[in-house]
DNA sequence: ACCTGAACACCGTTCAAGT
DNA sequence: ACCTGAACACCGTTCAAGT
């Protein structure tokens, strides 16, 4: 719905290369025309077109510097994920892993919409590697070889990913946020049938995104630290 | 690229009701002919249009019982869900949970392109709730009180779909199965100039999906059966 | 009740032609 | 070097018209 053309002029039909000290296309400026499109209509709303419409451009101009609508995709996962705010180690492995997963769901919710890109999209790039090798270097530091530290580091990931997924598709559906719709989902809940599904309805209505994601973090923590020994 | 007209007969350009006799559309017929064109070409290839065709019936006529393109989708992840084979529990906590993971894990792996798509969407049907309540009885009939359960569920879940969505996402990328992609993967590990990377890129570049599926599980449950006496 | 023709407003992408 | 016109082969969806 929400449309903001911000071309500097009002682009007069033209063809060839555009006069010099015109608006100047980059891969930059796509992702984040990409990431306005996102937070204002979701993924589903991305196409050539609109992100060119955002810049004022031609679509077909966005394949100069990326490639096709899945190439941009990736390129915006991957800044993203570049744009991780990485905190310094510490030298206590369970803060230093609860700090990292922190930050990644800082950044992952900073556009909700987008989120599951990041989550779903294979990160092979050298952007992706940063955090990796952040939580590489903690484990590895604190005793364990590289076998079990990608395992652990696997483990972690997934948790964190997975609790992040739930966090983001579900989405304000969830949440204290509104009681109404926590009432009305109890109210389905315990029209399953289902036994337990009814005795646990209001635990099941309510979620918390932030209190979830901090459970599941030290859950994780948790079996980590346990094997620190071993 | 796979094309299979399944049309019982080759129907002729007609309007209005078909014959009866005739090949009737249904809820099952659509949800099978969507999951041949995601097995053939990825859920990207599915479109009204292509879903009838395999049919070969109009795209529109889909409209009759489906809700839309969404609605369609919705309807492939349900019955995914629905078809998981729950294993009847034993009364052992770790085994029990263990086997549910692996029921899932099979059923998701069925129709691996279209897996991403059942750990994706919001699951709040009945049909999704099925895995759900299996799992509630079991933490319940192990002492866990309805709060504690759902917590413990839903890190459950997520460190399951979080090590699924890996699994189908990463692909037949990695894993033994093509040692030749493995080694250059190692290259491309190495180059990164990030030295914990380096040092543990054999183990990064190698994937089981199955093994490591295992050990996310067996982490998540360790954990819980820590808990059952608090 | 269920299907399709006509129609509309969209897509992604290629390629040659422009400056 | 970078952009677009023309063009192609697609989309999802509505709605009225058919049987």
């Amino acid at each position: 719905m929400t449309r903001s053309a911000q071309s500097p002029e009002p682009t007069a039909a033209r063809r060839g290369r555009p006069p010099k000290g015109a608006f100047r296309l980059s891969r930059e400026a796509i992702v984040e025309a990409t990431l306005e499109v996102i937070d204002a209509d979701g993924v589903a709303a991305v196409s050539m077109r609109a992100v060119g419409r955002v810049l004022g451009v031609d679509a077909k101009s966005l394949y100069n510097y990326v490639d096709g609508k899945d190439g941009l995709l990736d390129a915006v996962a991957e800044a993203l994920l570049g744009g991780i705010d990485l905190p310094a180690p510490t030298g206590d492995l369970g803060n230093d892993l609860r700090r990292i997963a922190l930050a990644f769901r800082t950044q992952a919710l900073a556009h909700p919409e987008a989120a599951a890109l990041v989550l779903t999209r294979q990160l092979s790039s050298f952007e992706g590697l940063a955090p990796v090798e952040a939580v590489l270097r903690i484990l590895s530091e604190a005793g364990f070889d590289p076998a079990e530290s990608v395992h652990l580091l696997r483990t972690f990931v997934a948790a964190v990913v997975g609790a992040l997924l739930r966090e983001v598709s579900a989405g304000p559906t969830y949440g204290a946020t509104n009681p109404e719709l926590v009432a009305e989902r109890v109210r389905v809940l315990r029209g399953s049938g289902l036994a337990n599904v009814t005795a646990a309805a209001e635990e099941l209505a309510r979620f918390d995104g932030q209190a979830e994601y901090r459970y599941a973090i030290d859950f994780a923590i948790e079996t980590v630290l346990a094997r620190v020994s071993s």
